[in-house]
DNA sequence: CTGCTGAGTTTGCTTCTGTCTAGTCAATGT
DNA sequence: ACATTGACTAGACAGAAGCAAACTCAGCAG
């Protein structure tokens, strides 16, 4: 069970998750992370578990510093860090604000690019969902219809993706057009 | 523009992509995420740049120690460390494999909770796509027609969902009954 | 003028993440 | 018999991640 009806055009594991390689990608070793995987860079700014969980109260609608550090269970310091991070980062940022009776001070608010973040958070809640022991706590319902929430890989096409069915490959143009 | 048309069931932010919080969740006091949060369950086992490239090589291909090392560029000894870990949290198993001439060696191969990690990856990776001087240099494609993938959150109706349209709200039921 | 509050910053400390070098251990090649 | 190789383990270290406690700073309440 080691592989040896290999090699058609991918060249895929037995029966595991594996993706197919193709392209210039068929060699593994053409191509090395420093040349910038996408994940990593989402890594640099997203890698820490306090960005991840800083995230998650921002889409739950904290915005002033107190509700996100109190929420999250982070230090004051490490939170105006992360948050400093994050906006730097361009996954939130700054807005004064005033309540009455008190100086103007700032909130963290989503950025574009923040809420683009949220399929990544609702990815890694379903994961987490199946682990054992979950009780799941919290659960993400479509406010139109009251469904839950899930996520799907899909291609263009809107065909239901697994990994097995899924080829990656190097790609050469910068990012014109459109699709091969 | 700071929230004065505020007030019906929800409570959204302005026009952020904030979700709602409804019921025992409205009051977001009534909740801490030392209640045990699928997303920090998660990121015990993922929550480190290491542990997620791993994945992103046991995705494409990579199962034995060698080539998770070196594709990754981490160090032996983090590998090893880390790998173990995948292998307690039950995302990879070691399965027994032999080359010709060589003895017998454990090789890492991902176990269904480590196929159901995919979206999480493919999320990342999207997401990374978009950041800045991003030339996204892996590219995922559907093997059965060529297209390229993306992730979609969705409801179990099958809408479309963004975070605006999503209420949060915590699970009582320990998780039995289907939907509400 | 004094105290209080919200939003931080600073300091000191521990733990975790990660690297580098060296060493182990089994089996095969020479 | 000896060196080699793949897959690790052990030890020493730098640097981030994280905490707790104390400090700052602006403006409002009294």
């Amino acid at each position: 069970m080691v592989n040896n009806v290999t090699a058609e055009l991918r060249q895929p594991g037995p029966d595991d998750g594996v993706m197919g390689r193709v392209g210039r990608f068929a060699n593994r070793d053409a191509w090395t992370a420093e040349m910038s995987c996408s994940i990593e860079r989402a890594l640099e700014l997203v890698g820490t578990r306090s960005a991840v969980i800083l995230m998650r109260e921002a889409f739950l609608g904290a915005h002033r510093f107190e509700d996100l550090a109190r929420h999250t269970g982070l230090s004051d310091a490490l939170a105006a860090k992360r948050l400093k991070k994050l906006v730097e980062g361009g996954l939130l940022t700054q807005r004064p604000y005033r309540e009455p009776g008190s100086r103007t001070r700032m909130e963290y608010v989503l950025t574009d690019q923040g809420r683009a973040f949220f399929p990544v958070l609702v990815a890694m809640m379903r994961w987490g969902d199946q682990l054992e022991n979950s009780t799941a706590p919290i659960e993400l319902l479509h406010s139109g219809c009251g469904k839950r929430l899930d996520i799907a890989v899909k291609c263009a096409a809107g065909h239901v993706v697994s990994s097995e069915q899924t080829d990656a490959t190097i790609r050469t143009r910068p990012k014109a057009d459109s699709q091969p």
